[in-house]
DNA sequence: CTGATTGCAAACACTTTGCAGCAGA
DNA sequence: TCTGCTGCAAAGTGTTTGCAATCAG
């Protein structure tokens, strides 16, 4: 609704600071106060994406809200979803982790999480990871590029041990 | 055509190897070769897009080959378009950087390139940079989770220091 | 009250696919 | 000759949008 799109995979998030105000507060009164503060309004729609948006464990796909919805017995329309999804990347609680050809993939912003992944390509197995290492070389080659670091992703490619013995050559 | 989608964003490049073979061996003949052993045909429409991709520098989309193609005077559907480029995925020549909710990009894979990119949200500019302290740590962090590493993506989204000094706030 | 929100269906944009005719090897 | 290839147009798919009715504040 407000973040202009710029480039691909860039996370809304990355140019919010709704979160960082109150890193300890609720999650759901972070998203009142965002709405609040944008005249938007709390409606129920909202409050049931947001509930099931939270109940997520990491990457997840905008068709498994729908899902967990429908079986909850809630119901709110993929066009509602798509635009509350978008406020919720506004108000600094989700992003977009990546896309694929299809879809995207959100998850939930933790304190603390970057958003670094191994996957395993026989698998599909994805590991998140977290690398102070990685901070400090990403802040370092910001530096010597003349940028401010926002956010970064890190996605490594490859073959997990179990994967790996199993393969055929 | 061959390699199979397992999760989103991996290259397919990642599971190819025809490059490797000979890494100094001409890019066309390099695709003739993979054409060859696949019993696939080396075609006028399939010459004209590989020249045209590999004429681009850096990220490319799908659209640039076709409207390149035009101004030309060749001509090759979109379908054969999307058809080759699986192809020069599948010999390592093409890999996908990624993709927004509309597209994909491509690049010419390119012996010691990562494709690790700075990205202004600010201006949309794009920075591509090389760290060897970044395959180390990638490789590194590999090592802790068992995993043997394929490829990668590492994509930082920042503000550009003359972007920065524009900034209303 | 009044402007924001919702669901529906249509619109979108990129990509894929079925098919009949064409053409490398 | 015999597969594989091409272009076209239609189908696919996730996402966005226009609109009239509805609702939160």
């Amino acid at each position: 609704m407000s973040a202009q799109k710029i480039l691909p995979s860039i996370p809304r998030s990355s140019r919010s600071v709704h979160r960082a105000a109150m890193p300890y507060e609720p999650v759901c009164a972070v998203f009142r106060r965002y709405l609040h503060g944008q005249k938007l309004k709390f409606t129920p729609e909202r409050a049931v994406i947001l509930d099931s948006v939270l109940r997520r464990e990491g990457l997840f796909e905008p068709e498994q809200i729908i899902s967990a919805l429908q079986q909850s017995g809630h119901r709110a329309s993929r066009a509602t979803l798509y635009r509350t999804l978008a406020h919720l990347q506004d108000a600094g609680i989700l992003r977009q982790v990546f896309f694929d050809n299809k879809q995207a993939y959100y998850e939930v912003i933790t304190a603390g999480r970057q958003n670094d992944y191994l996957i395993c390509v026989e698998t599909g197995r994805v590991v998140e990871f977290n690398s102070e290492k990685l901070r400090a070389l990403r802040d370092e080659v910001c530096k010597a590029h003349g940028f401010e670091p926002l956010s970064h992703q890190f996605h490594i490619f490859g073959v997990s041990g179990e994967a790996g013995k199993k393969r055929p050559k």
